[in-house]
DNA sequence: ACTAATACTGTTTACCACACAGTATGTCAA
DNA sequence: TTGACATACTGTGTGGTAAACAGTATTAGT
């Protein structure tokens, strides 16, 4: 049970972790510094599903990233690009929408 | 570009469809019928892509169906269960907390 | 020296939206 | 009366992604 209720919050993450990616790179970030940031605005996000999900944004050409190689570790940080931005505001307006509706239907399933 | 404008689409529905689905079901209705009923409402999901889901969801236990053979062609009724109430329920809160984040990041986007 | 935190890469699995394909009945206009 | 369209469902295949599993390497604290 506790593994199907995985499962469903897996499903619950496409496409939302996609928006939350794209809004939190309006500010250059790097991947771990990425998921410190997620947790303190009360979501999470793990290793495993993040970097490989940046990588694709970037193959995308959505975000663009750049070494850091002064500072001890080596880290990558990304940013979102115009072409990005396009696509963020896109997934925006799906969202709103599908949030519409949802909030319509639960309206009706309160009033019976 | 329109083809993976398509796949953004269908990920965005991962999770959604679900919720919608479930609420809809609060009154009992076959297929078909839910087809118009969330073109109704300003939405769209495929035949494809609902049917589908309804046998799975009937598997899991989270929705019940009957046939109805009295009136013209067979129609095959489908309810929400109460476990499929209880997942539903989960299934919001997740939406809620997501929904959160993202105008929380939005306000911090135009806020620069 | 050892442990934990930091910061990333690579491979594989399970699931689902949707395309593609098919079956069968009912309705209505030319 | 036939042919098109709406209704109402079932079945199979594909591609994309979240997350499990696994590994590498550096730095900081004890």
């Amino acid at each position: 049970m506790s593994n199907k209720d995985n499962k469903i919050e897996a499903e619950m993450n496409r496409g939302f972790l996609q928006i939350m990616v794209l809004l939190a790179l309006e500010n250059p970030m790097y991947g771990y510094m990425m998921i410190r940031f997620i947790e303190n605005i009360g979501y999470s996000v793990v290793e495993n599903t993040l970097y490989p999900m940046l990588r694709r944004f970037e193959k995308n050409g959505w975000i663009s990233s750049s070494w850091d190689v002064k500072h001890d570790r080596p880290k990558k940080y990304y940013e979102i690009t115009n072409e990005g931005k396009t696509v963020r505001n896109k997934l925006l307006r799906i969202w709103q929408k599908q949030n519409g509706v949802i909030t319509k239907l639960l309206e009706e399933v309160k009033n019976g």
